[in-house]
DNA sequence: TATACATATGATTATATGTTCAAGTGTCTA
DNA sequence: TAGACACTTGAACATATAATCATATGTATA
């Protein structure tokens, strides 16, 4: 009966998705707004296999959403706080480099 | 001369760091402010030796820092960045837990 | 300065995770 | 309805990472 636990467990699953460089690519990518699969392999040169998987992590944990218009399936930000905790990230990134110049 | 991949390196590593439960737990407790490593350790259930490895870590990539007072070592939140990631990273847990019932 | 305390460090080991490749599913169009 | 596209999935493998244990370092105090 721990939520404690589960708690910690769901909110460090959700940065250790963040945590790797090619999905954080992937979101950062989704920031300006949806992409296709295909598009996010190419423009981040991965494989669409790769691309396909890290969307299926990140979409588990509902940090991404999609939907299917034809053959393609268009992925974005699912919810406004992952928008928020990446800002957040890139002002922190941005602060980092500047201090260390 | 690719910047952006270092950029991505290191926001990623940032995330990563916060991707284990352990250290999740460590900062999320440090949150209230500064805190020794025995204190941390036991408040957690985990060796001290466990709790410094991860505080070595998130040394490193500047999530905190310490001072030390006589025998002890306080660490704390190196940036408000840290902050208000943790923060949002709440509001959204909290946000999904809540659509979930 | 010898001892205890608080923490750090290095090596080892077990587990988790990312990438790749081959095969599968869903959708459109000729 | 056959083929092409766009994507997904599962298995296999290589690498990364966390926990542990033994040892080392820094600090106060008797």
């Amino acid at each position: 009966m721990d939520r404690t636990r589960d708690f910690l467990d769901d909110l460090s699953s959700m940065f250790r998705a963040l945590g790797d460089s090619t999905r954080l690519g992937i979101v950062l990518g989704l920031m300006d707004g949806e992409r296709c699969v295909s598009d996010l392999a190419s423009s981040l040169d991965i494989s669409e296999s790769s691309a396909s998987h890290h969307l299926r992590n990140l979409r588990q944990l509902r940090l991404v959403k999609r939907r299917r218009d034809g053959k393609k399936l268009f992925y974005s930000l699912d919810d406004h706080h992952v928008y928020l905790i990446l800002t957040i990230g890139l002002e922190h990134q941005a602060h980092k480099d500047k201090e260390e110049s």
